[in-house]
DNA sequence: ATTCTTACA
DNA sequence: TGTAAGGA
């Protein structure tokens, strides 16, 4: 069986994704609405989530500590997926309650993140520069 | 006993 | 985000 597919097996229930990422109930599915993480479903509609689903929580719950909002951790993820960086930032002229980041952290954030989500963890380097953008 | 959805503080 | 309500 590949490696693959046994990351993505569908295996626990949001109970023990609790526990492995110390996020609440009520993070691990909010992300799920932002389409952050699919985790599958049981016939009784629970959720099951794989190991893979469990790094990406335990990836945002890291940026989440860092402070970047929703918003940041999407552009991050989005990215990995394949385009070109962000930049369709809304114009935005006044309210804006949430702290933001400039495009210039963003790039550098993604560009260490990517590197760190690239398969092996060999993170700890990347995570000292990281904190200093947001501390 | 657990988890699910919806809705409100 | 937390938490209560009402079901499954």
């Amino acid at each position: 069986m590949s490696d693959t597919i046994r990351r993505n097996m569908p295996l626990f229930p949001i109970g023990i994704v609790k526990e492995l990422t110390e996020l609440s109930a009520r993070q691990i599915r909010y992300y799920e609405e932002h389409n952050l993480i699919r985790p599958a479903r049981t016939e009784g509609n629970r959720r099951l989530y794989s190991f893979t689903d469990v790094d990406t929580l335990l990836e945002i719950r890291k940026l989440i500590e860092q402070g970047i909002n929703l918003a940041g951790i999407k552009q991050v993820f989005d990215m990995q997926k394949g385009q070109q960086p962000v930049e369709p930032e809304p114009p935005e002229e006044k309210a804006v309650p949430q702290p933001e980041l400039s495009d210039k952290e963003l790039r550098k954030l993604l560009k260490a993140e990517i590197m760190q989500s690239n398969k092996l963890g060999k993170a700890s380097l990347i995570q000292g520069e990281l904190s200093r953008f947001f501390h």
